[in-house]
DNA sequence: GGTAAGATCAGC
DNA sequence: CTGATCTTACCT
């Protein structure tokens, strides 16, 4: 099983999951763009904007457990975001998927989305991105290396990767913790977050 | 029991 | 820039 290829820090797995496909529900995608996300004082990646900062809680759990599958959550009451899992059962990471290139079943992922999408944009946007492939909070855990999932992954890819801030948050906004593949147009802009300190101060 | 903020997105 | 919309965390 290669989830055990998973088992690392999420800056590392960030880049493994960089040019991987993930299938299903009618759709096939390239990851061009992912953030990492580590987890509470007193594990290996301290991390003040992850959703496993202050320990397990109701929604994280997942992010705690064992590496290789999917943590979704709701965003703003409205979108719902997909995390691979990372690191060791017991030690939170993951990484959040921001783009993914759609490489096949484009007019699924069309149907979703809308008609007025234009293709590049149908997987930009980690909201946008489950739409597209159909990804609820019903999957919320589920393994990505098993067959029998209706969402898989299949590591292995590009592995020219750029590092930058990462996009949204206001804590630790500095931390260059964002990947993409450059020049990629499925990328999504940089933005920082309307609510993080101003650029090197200490929050 | 109340409230504010949030790993977002689309439309002005 | 703002509204939509709801769950969680933290406060009294």
């Amino acid at each position: 099983m290669s989830a055990r290829r998973l088992s690392v820090d999420p800056l590392s797995a960030a880049g493994r999951l960089l040019g991987a496909t993930l299938v299903g529900r009618g759709v096939s995608v390239m990851i061009v763009e992912v953030e990492a996300y580590g987890g509470p004082e007193g594990q290996p990646w301290p991390d003040a904007a992850a959703h496993s900062y202050r320990g397990v809680g109701g929604r994280n759990a997942v992010m705690f457990g064992p590496p290789g599958r999917l943590y979704t959550y709701r965003s703003h009451g409205i979108h719902v975001c997909a995390n691979v899992v990372c690191a060791t059962d017991g030690v939170a990471g993951a990484v959040l998927l921001r783009a993914v290139a759609i490489e096949s079943g484009a007019d699924v992922a069309q149907a979703r989305r809308g008609e007025s999408v234009r293709p590049a944009a149908l997987g930009r946007g980690p909201g946008n991105l489950c739409s597209a492939l159909g990804i609820t909070m019903e999957d919320n855990g589920i393994d990505l290396f098993d067959g029998q999932s209706p969402i898989q992954v299949t590591l292995g890819g590009k592995r020219d990767g750029v590092a930058g801030p990462r996009v949204g948050v206001s804590k630790a906004a500095d931390r260059p913790w964002r990947m993409w593949l450059a020049g990629r147009p499925e990328v999504s802009l940089y933005r920082r977050s309307p609510r993080a300190p101003a650029p090197g101060e200490s929050d």
